[in-house]
DNA sequence: TCTAACACTCGACCAAAGTCTAATTCCTGC
DNA sequence: GCAGGAATTAGACTTTGGTCGAGTGTTAGA
């Protein structure tokens, strides 16, 4: 509560403006895109935000050559697939700010979050005000969590957990791609027809992207990514 | 606090009695083991402990014909692998009380585990009092939660969730042991061995299995499992 | 006692997955 | 501009997975 009393009205005269004022809005939700976008406004009025509904068309816009200040990510948007696409942006974009946008409000997910790098974490159920806050705050380099939420204490990865997270941050584009179909229990053929190559191709990227995660085939792959949601809690013990 | 007061001295008075004062003790943790037959005999002094430390064990115990009358159940046990550990033995052991005993704390593994058909959780890190305590409630019809936990509230499981937990409940004892294989990323040669089985009797157990669970292959059943686990929290937006 | 249902088993056959080798393109650094 | 490396692509080949039909043993109920 105390902490998020100053908000807008004291805005434009904090901190550092932007540079090129560029600054990604990634959301499938149409709505509340559009309620980002206004907060960014607010803390930015002279920002030029732009959005993607997935996270192919956020690579589009990236590769264009746009250097965006601020990235603004969901991670139930398509083709993110959680925490795993928030590692790979993270490694992708290690020079830009990243805010995670997510319905979730499990402090759980939000301390993994800001551990596997996010510079500030946005529940969709905060106030305009606190979203402008937030965006304010990490784009000034700083991080920024929930009123609600406690800085975080124990580091809640452990070293697997960091190199799995490595393993998925080194999957080229396509891989990830690929590894996400996976992980929604398409087939290699399905894969194949969607991304538009060849079987084979595909199987050359599973064949890759076993290697990378250190398991030998497409079960122990997908077994392997549950540690990213479930966590570290359940075995402690053995 | 409050209610976890009067304990073990007024107990001998409470309740029925056990009647063939038969009780299982299932943890594969034998120090712990011993800890919850302690607390089983403080509730009931003339009672029979069994021990198993394995859901094998467990079956074996069964299947002799002895008729518990409660069972303690630790859901990290070799062969239970969590929640779909519970579920079956809901199913397998109707009319047998069952209590969860688990070294989680997290109030949405208790949920969930007393919607599966728990009739009381037990954390690890109990004092003896209260596990004494619960295994009475319990044995006497009655449900038990930790002190800490509120009675549920609402329902965290959807129909999803209850179907799938149908799906396991139906499984047959050893589609049950080679779905915990598979979710474990064994290959179908190694299970077959594991289990002195040919690999064409476990393929026809995986195809068995993936009717049941309403997929179309073993990478599909692993993720429907994920469900379990990481539950509807996930996907409340889209 | 007979039978009907079910669990478990297996072999034969076909489909999917995975490996290896190799070609092409694209990008980076010298 | 050109060498080197990484990403992407794909064909040929082997291994693993999955379905079908069928046989055996066990049990519950007519």
């Amino acid at each position: 509560m105390e902490r998020s009393r100053e908000k807008h009205i004291t805005t434009s005269n904090k901190g550092a403006a932007l540079q090129t004022g560029k600054i990604l809005v990634a959301d499938d939700h149409p709505l509340f895109r559009m309620a980002l976008k206004q907060a960014v406004e607010q803390a930015f009025p002279n920002a030029k935000v732009m959005e993607a509904e997935s996270v192919d068309q956020l690579e589009k816009l990236t590769e264009k050559g746009d250097q965006f200040e601020l990235i603004l990510l969901d991670l139930n948007m398509p083709g993110a697939h959680g925490l795993s696409g928030l590692i790979y942006m993270r490694d992708r974009y290690r020079s830009i700010p990243l805010v995670v946008v997510s319905a979730t409000e499990e402090s759980n997910v939000i301390y993994k979050a800001m551990e596997y790098g996010a510079n500030g974490f946005i529940p969709k159920s905060s106030s305009m005000d606190v979203m402008v806050e937030a965006i304010e705050q990490v784009s000034q380099g700083g991080r920024w969590l929930p009123p609600n939420i406690l800085p975080q204490q124990d580091p809640l990865l452990n070293d697997q957990d960091h190199d799995l997270a490595r393993s998925i941050a080194s999957l080229t584009p396509q891989q990830f791609r690929v590894l996400g179909m996976l992980a929604e229990g398409q087939l290699n053929k399905q894969i194949a027809y969607e991304l538009g190559v060849s079987e084979a191709t595909i199987k050359a990227h599973m064949t890759a992207i076993f290697r990378k995660l250190g398991v030998r085939n497409r079960t122990q792959a997908v077994i392997r990514l549950q540690n990213l949601d479930v966590g570290s809690i359940a075995n402690k013990m053995h």
